[in-house]
DNA sequence: TACGGACCTTTC
DNA sequence: AAAGGTCCGT
């Protein structure tokens, strides 16, 4: 176990904000203000200090940094956002960052328990998928499980365990990725074009064209890629596509939303979505809240 | 192509 | 009722 700190401001990075968004899925906030996280082969137990975080992991420094893209500068990302897309400028993006999963993975099978679905119960939903793994961390925390064992979960299993009409899709997607090539074909896609990886995945049954933008964006690390969901498409209508507000998002309409913010913002493209995104998201809790009123 | 509806279950 | 959609019919 590795302890050492980061010395980062709350403005650069909100463990908390980050960890909470819905990009993964494996963190959870303790009654004593610890945050605890697994990612990839690695554990991280991480508490806030004076000066920044302190983490005790299985893994290094180097690689909580990569998990929390340290290595940008979260000022410098959001000016040049609000430089490109002044829309924008409004969001509070205090500390709040693009992260990256390092295991594609878990990523994939995270977010194919995602549509028509609520994060607590997506959380709970890939808490029930990682009991599939092995055990090798601390607290009974086990490592995401590989394919050949997904491929092997029975679709009763999950349906026992309420994943409803996503149950086939988990051990079928594995058994697709696994008659691709497996992590192999995970790496390829990686490694190569956005493009070529958005048209691969929405082959896969269960995932369309949003699945894909998340799983491009978080797992491949392509910046290209704009997740357009219910959140996203209500900000585009109201500050870029005012003519499509209240109309159905089509597929056409999905790759127009895609790739006005490319044209915008080039790779930033989907780092910015997480502020329109959760621009939106937080403006639904204000408007739910008023309406109840 | 575009639109409607169904879909499992939990949570707001 | 609605939830970080997708798929399948018209």
């Amino acid at each position: 176990m590795n302890e050492f700190e980061i010395s980062v401001s709350g403005e650069e990075l909100d463990l908390d904000h980050c960890v909470m968004s819905g990009q993964v899925f494996r963190w959870t906030r303790h009654g004593d203000g610890r945050w605890i996280g697994i990612d990839g082969d690695h554990w991280y137990a991480v508490e806030r200090t004076e000066t920044g975080y302190a983490v005790q992991s299985t893994g290094s420094e180097a690689e909580f940094r990569k998990h929390f893209r340290l290595e940008e500068s979260l000022a410098d990302v959001v000016a040049e956002i609000a430089d490109r897309l002044p829309e924008s400028a409004s969001v509070a993006a205090s500390g709040f960052r693009l992260m990256r999963p390092s295991g594609p993975r878990e990523t994939l099978f995270s977010f194919l328990c995602s549509p028509n679905n609520h994060l607590l119960r997506i959380t709970s939903m890939v808490q029930a998928l990682s009991e599939f793994g092995e055990p090798v961390f601390p607290n009974e925390a086990r490592r995401f499980p590989s394919l050949e064992v997904i491929a092997g979960i029975e679709e009763s299993a999950l349906r026992a365990k309420g994943f409803g009409y996503r149950s086939p899709r988990i051990p079928g997607a594995a058994r697709a990725l696994l008659e691709r090539g497996g992590e192999s074909y995970l790496a390829d896609l990686k490694a190569g074009p956005y493009r070529t990886a958005f048209d691969q995945l929405i082959t896969i049954d269960g995932i369309g064209p949003k699945l894909a933008d998340c799983i491009c964006l978080f797992a491949f690390d392509h910046g290209l890629a704009v997740p357009v969901d219910t959140h996203m498409w209500q900000a585009a209508t109201r500050n870029f596509f005012p003519e499509w507000h209240g109309s159905a998002l089509t597929e056409l309409r999905y790759r127009a939303v895609g790739d006005y913010l490319r044209s915008r913002l080039g790779e930033r493209a989907g780092w910015a979505h997480l502020y329109l995104y959760r621009e939106n998201q937080v403006m639904g809790r204000t408007r739910k809240y008023t309406e109840s009123k």
